[in-house]
DNA sequence: TGGAGAATGAGAGTCGTTCTCATATAGTGG
DNA sequence: CCACTATATGAGAACGACTCTCATTCTCCA
């Protein structure tokens, strides 16, 4: 929309009580939606806007604190960034999450960005399957 | 919603000149957004409903005729389901995309996923970059 | 402590998608 | 070939996630 040559970071970035409180729930860890953040924060008592919470997501997203993750149904999940890259493999019935490392996949999506002449390469895979109790279960129509 | 057992499929599905149409425009092959494919059947001279267009994409994908991906902005897009698996390299500026077709990953894939006990692996991956043309332009337009 | 400008909150607005329901139509039995 | 019934459709309302607006509050620094 602005043609300006507005920053998106501002001069002087300053710590509010809703962004220390943000921060802190997004401490607990998980990929969690705005959302449901936001509804975290009015659950500890925290008066925080719904607006806010978006604006600092942003935020922590464009500085690279924070990493997005996509459900199905188009609702963006937020979670602190962890320390070392890896990816999720996703019960697509439950859920239930593991956590997968392979240096494998990042020499070979590095590998492959540069053959093409590509640069500043990243990526995101997820990749999904039953997990070992949901394979007896019967196969529920859930939504995600 | 519905308490019924009402089935998704219903007993006799029926060809209708909307579906056809919609078919039709869907075997150009691209990953197009719903609203982009209702735009092609208007121009097209086609009177089709936005509503079914949805209607009619949402019973292929679950058909398994029709795949889906996600853009960044959470729009979803469709595709008549490739014969051959493969992923794309997307500029994340000027959008340009290239096919990646590679058995490692999906080897990969495939043990990373065995190894946890999972079964019915799917993934999906998306590498971003940018593109020869754009390392010395301007990292200018967002929004995808 | 005072001031400048960043941050906030409430609500309106945007946009993709889904739902509602009256109407049109495909396919079937007579 | 016609009538009938369940399915499909269209128009618009509704919905939900997200963004924008703008008046007000608050942080930070001198």
């Amino acid at each position: 929309m602005s043609t300006h040559p507005e920053p998106t970071v501002p001069k002087t970035p300053r710590i509010t009580k809703q962004r220390s409180a943000l921060l802190a729930v997004l401490q607990e860890g998980d990929f969690r939606s705005a959302q449901d953040l936001h509804a975290e924060l009015s659950q500890d008592g925290e008066r925080v806007g719904l607006a806010t919470v978006y604006r600092n997501l942003a935020k922590l997203v464009d500085s690279g604190e924070v990493d997005t993750r996509m459900r199905p149904d188009g609702e963006t999940l937020y979670r602190l960034c962890n320390p070392t890259h890896h990816h999720h493999l996703v019960c697509r019935n439950c859920g239930r999450t593991v956590e997968i490392r392979s240096n494998v996949i990042e020499q070979w999506a590095q590998e492959v960005t540069k053959a093409q002449g590509y640069t500043a390469q990243e990526h995101q895979l997820e990749l999904t399957g039953l997990c070992p109790a949901c394979q007896s279960a019967p196969p529920q129509p859930k939504r995600d």
